[in-house]
RNA sequence: GGGCAAGUAGCCAAGUGGCCAACGGCAACAGACUGUAAAUCUGUCCUCUUACGAGUUCGGUGGUUCGAAUCCAUCCUUGCCCA
């Protein structure tokens, strides 16, 4: 199976350019994606670019991921109705190199390899490139009839929000990049998200008209719930994979907690396991969905993936414990269960304060659970709160001394998954 | 530069002198039900607060009025049309 046939039937491929897969099979080829450094860090939305590239990697081609430290500060308009801000050049650069250390986790850029990663910084090429140098070099070769043509610029002229030259031009300046690359380091494919389709193509077409080269391109589906909601968000915003950021406990819940439908699309998105045994794991878990199966085995390949083996299995002893006898007396977790307890949010709060008498709300806030006594109430009065996996009933009902775990511990709950472990002393 | 239209809470979107912290929808959070699922129903959803109540909002700034998101002036931003 060639890797368009593989990404095929991971459902990852959208949009295709004729003749990719040939050039594929008929021999090593360098490929390219752009990653956004609008962060620093990426999140599981970067996941599938960079799952990507490990493909072509695995299936003997050459990836180049690049930074955009250039595209960084101009601001694509594709998937988006208003212009967004642009970034100052030092957040760019602790940003890009935050990113590249990232990706150096999960591409294999041992030179010896003859189809080592590369990374790529398209600053580095358009530093000293003036705009005169640009209209004429680059601009030249392309209409504005057939800029105007992409469906990300269509929109926006039709919708009410407008948009800027700058914006406009950015699908000139990625399509510029993928002519870089392929006049540099003999790039001819690049991969990236639909909603990238329309800049893509304009870099093929810039390769054609410019250098009378042909290149290629593929792109994936956005990722998508099946309840319309935003894939990669949890009450607390983003999944980053910096393990600082979200910790590979709340990574690995975030994926336990998959719905059926989106589980069943994500396993063979975000796993690299083989065809038989996703359809074996579909078809066992369509018989008992209850088991959640499928839900436990993405979220072990994708943690594995992500933060590997040591990682994952703390995640897992942690989730065992929380989870997996619920109804059982918070006073039978031991001492080192609760201390072992990796990824679960810690808090500290005072033995004297306690001594002295703290209502809930007081205590919910003064821990930083919650952000304000009003809120902690509303959640207490809605029947979100638990100490110790007993419901806290009353927003007056106060903490005594009796209550802690081990003499030191409280077992928060807010809502049901929801965690903290708080430590009084 | 001229003409027209618009700017309301995370988003969409009502409201056009007092009953407005502002209808409704989406998203989000919680509860019930369940499988840490979906769907459904319920609650919360500007901020703070001892359910009371207080404070700050409807692009900005000034004004009219007992009282404005709603009227006036001016400025800013955006769209469309004309030059």
């Amino acid at each position: 199976m060639n890797l368009i046939e593989e990404l095929s039937w991971r459902g990852m491929v959208q949009d295709i350019i004729p003749g990719t897969s040939e050039q594929l099979s008929r021999e090593m080829t360098t490929g390219y994606i752009g990653f956004d450094p609008t962060a620093d860090s990426l999140h599981i939305g970067s996941l599938v670019p960079i799952l990507l590239l490990v493909h072509l990697q695995r299936a003997g081609h050459k990836p180049i991921a690049l930074v955009g430290g250039a595209t960084g500060m101009v601001g694509d308009p594709s998937g988006k109705s208003e212009e967004r801000n642009l970034l100052s050049e030092e957040v760019l650069q602790h940003n890009l190199a935050c990113i590249r250390a990232q990706l150096e986790k999960y591409l294999d850029f041992n030179p010896e390899r003859k189809n080592a990663a590369e990374i790529a910084n398209n600053y580095d090429w358009f530093r000293d490139m003036s705009f005169l140098q640009f209209i004429r070099d680059v601009g030249k070769h392309i209409t504005v009839n057939y800029m105007t043509a992409k469906d990300s610029v269509k929109k926006r002229l039709e919708g009410e929000t407008g948009m800027s030259f700058t914006e406009f031009t950015y699908q000139l300046v990625q399509g510029y990049d993928f002519y870089w690359l392929y006049q540099h380091r003999h790039c001819v494919l690049q991969m990236g998200g639909s909603d990238q389709w329309g800049n893509i193509t304009t870099g093929t077409e810039l390769i054609r008209r410019k250098a009378g080269g042909e290149a290629f391109a593929f792109t994936c589906p956005l990722i998508t719930k099946a309840d319309g909601g935003k894939f990669g968000k949890t009450e607390k915003g983003n999944v980053w994979l910096d393990p600082e950021k979200t910790s590979p406990f709340q990574f690995y819940q975030f994926w336990l907690k998959a719905s059926d439908p989106d589980a069943e699309k994500w396993i063979r998105i975000f796993t690299f396991l083989p065809r038989p045994d996703i359809e074996d794991l579909l078809e066992k878990h369509r018989a008992d969905p209850g088991a959640r199966l499928l839900q436990k085995a993405l979220a072990r390949e994708i943690t594995l993936f992500v933060h590997g083996r040591q990682a994952y299995m703390e995640a897992v002893e942690t989730t065992e414990k929380l989870f997996a006898n619920q109804s059982a007396p918070a006073e039978s977790l031991s001492l080192e269960d609760l201390e072992n307890m990796n990824g679960v949010v810690k808090m500290d709060f005072s033995i004297q304060k306690l001594r002295a008498g703290v209502d809930m709300v007081s205590f919910l806030a003064e821990t930083a659970i919650f952000p304000s006594k009003g809120e902690a109430r509303k959640m207490i009065l809605n029947g979100g709160i638990s100490v110790n996996r007993q419901k806290i009933e009353q927003p007056q009902d106060v903490l005594a001394e009796s209550m802690l775990l081990h003499g030191r511990y409280l077992l928060v709950q807010k809502g049901k998954k929801n965690y903290y472990l708080v430590l009084v002393s």
